[in-house]
DNA sequence: ACAATAAGTCAAAAAAACATGACTGATAAA
DNA sequence: TTTATCAGTCATGTTTTTTTGACTTATTGT
């Protein structure tokens, strides 16, 4: 099955779909740092500059259904949780890379 | 726990200003159609479901004012107003165009 | 034991986005 | 002349998103 990020029925355009589900104040920020490494709840509702908990966390729960994020639960000593971009997640990183030169 | 605190730069890198600019609720719509034809106010409005005029003028200003899309008005005939993809407009063709095959 | 941190949830309030309907001014058609 | 279309603006509502703050459960640090 080849997965798609969202079937929504009306949503014709696969460019569409990422459009809407990057849309909202936090996600391009919380993308792009998931980029540069696996990210954690507390660091990016610090980092994040007008980042608060409700928004954050929702975006990371739309991110992990749209299959661009994993959560992961690291047992190791300090006992946290952290996102990683997926395979797909990480499909889309050539994509802003050149977004940069057109604009 | 050894967190690299990278400063956030929270000037809009050009994804992100991208991105900005087309979440909205009409906005990937309209470029969409700006794509294929020039675009008029009234067509929009017939076409896309959902357009209302306040919304789609603020969207199509905007678009302007980020220089993806040129006003043109048209002196002949039935004189009226067309909206044309400018060159940076048309040099993000080819990025929505990949964008399908990576989802 | 006590406080602090992590990763949240929930309800309510505030802010931002969007929709509606009345109106404008210019052109054109009946 | 009256009517209609085009391309909007404006003021006002409604809806959606975002923010706030109190609360939770589990783990860790002192």
């Amino acid at each position: 099955m080849t997965d798609k990020i969202q079937n929504i029925p009306n949503e014709t355009c696969p460019a569409q779909a990422l459009l809407k589900l990057l849309s909202g104040k936090l996600k391009p920020e919380i993308f792009k740092m998931a980029v540069d490494n696996p990210i954690r709840f507390s660091v990016l509702l610090k980092q994040i500059e007008g980042a608060n908990k409700q928004t954050l966390s929702i975006a990371l729960k739309e991110f992990e259904e749209a299959g661009l994020l994993e959560k992961v639960i690291i047992k190791e000593k300090p006992l946290h949780i952290e996102y990683n971009l997926t395979e797909k997640g990480k499909g889309l990183i050539p994509i802003f890379k050149q977004l940069e030169n057109v604009l």
